[in-house]
DNA sequence: CTTGAACACATACGCATTGTATGTCAACCG
DNA sequence: CGGTTGACATACAATGCGTATGTGTTCAAG
């Protein structure tokens, strides 16, 4: 066996392992998933996952960092699809709430994630999602579009309101109709941060 | 020992179970946190635990109630203080990003709360700080104040925004300084749930 | 006054789970 | 070709939760 396959089959289980771990984490929690049948459903035992992860917050860490890659790129075709600045940031944020409904993203990051691995913007991965509005928020403060406040602290306001909208739409009883109103009051409140309303 | 006294003495074990536990869930975490040493700390063991509560995440639904409680009442004196209810709904919401600098409120409310069960909006409690912000919204949109959105929705939101720019505060390097930045940038984006710009 | 039922809590046990220590087998290297 | 390293499996020890059972005290009925 050549010197790159054995790095090629490493990463393979690393992926078995990442796969497992998703759907056992989404489907019953970081705390209540049990890592010997993570293990036995990815076909290898607890032995590979901490020669791999170090340990159980390991995983979580590699699982988390896989789904914030995932979110960024589809919020970015979401922003990339609008003709202005500001109506792309809004779709961004739109796009936010609406992945923030998939229970693989909101039991592992939104929820399970900052109780364990402490707040999302000290992750080392780190946090791509708050990344991406930043510097989103800084170019419309450039252009004149945004009043001038902290992009971070904006930010940070914009993500968690997004966050907390899809916890709550997520729960509802008729979720398209909450959906709805969610994303009606989000534009209302992010308006404020408009230089000149529209 | 006469009846009320039998009373009263179970009462008095449930605060110092509660007592322990807010100790320790803000100290260690929830999942950290171990129930033989929770419950020596308080002078019992287990068995007053599981008798009084059910079960841990029991004693977890407790202690936020009582932290949820004294979070409202700390919110309420602060909007009382102001002039106007828009000011006072200002003042409220600020007051919530202070009170979740708390370690014990962040921890315990903020981070291990939804995590071990689950959304906010769904506990039992339950969760008096989203039902006061929804109230205050209400009555802002009845008076025109507020331009006429989902009261819930708007709530959600900014109750989301809050409790993440607290989280953000509390892991800065700086925390007053950043603590101005992101009331600022709060109110900035509040601003535009105003149905006329100040 | 005695007896027994209810109650608040303590003790004892079983089960599950995590992390580590050790073992194994194949691949590389001198 | 023997030794070493690396990737993973197996075995072990420790801890912690929930429950089943025990104990002492209070109240009520006979």
């Amino acid at each position: 066996m050549a010197a790159g396959q054995r790095a090629r089959m490493m990463e393979e289980t690393r992926a078995k392992l990442i796969r497992a771990a998703r759907r056992a984490f989404a489907e019953q929690g970081y705390a209540a998933a049990s890592m010997d049948e993570l293990t036995a459903a990815a076909g290898l035992t607890r032995g590979a996952l901490y020669h791999n992860f170090g340990d159980k917050k390991g995983l979580l860490r590699a699982v988390i960092e896989q789904l914030d890659a995932e979110m960024v790129a589809k919020a970015r075709i979401a922003r990339e699809r609008e003709d202005t600045p500001w109506l792309g940031f809004l779709a961004e944020c739109i796009a936010y709430i609406e992945l923030a409904l998939e229970p693989e993203i909101q039991r592992v990051v939104l929820l399970d994630g900052p109780a364990v691995l402490g707040d999302p913007s000290q992750w080392p991965g780190q946090n791509a999602c708050l990344q991406e509005t930043t510097r989103a928020i800084e170019a419309l403060i450039a252009s004149g579009t945004v009043r001038p406040v902290d992009a971070e602290a904006a930010a940070r306001l914009v993500n968690g309101a997004a966050l907390n909208a899809a916890l709550w739409v997520a729960a509802a009883e008729d979720p398209p109709a909450v959906l709805a109103s969610a994303v009606d009051a989000f534009r209302c409140l992010v308006s404020g941060l408009l230089a000149a309303r529209d």
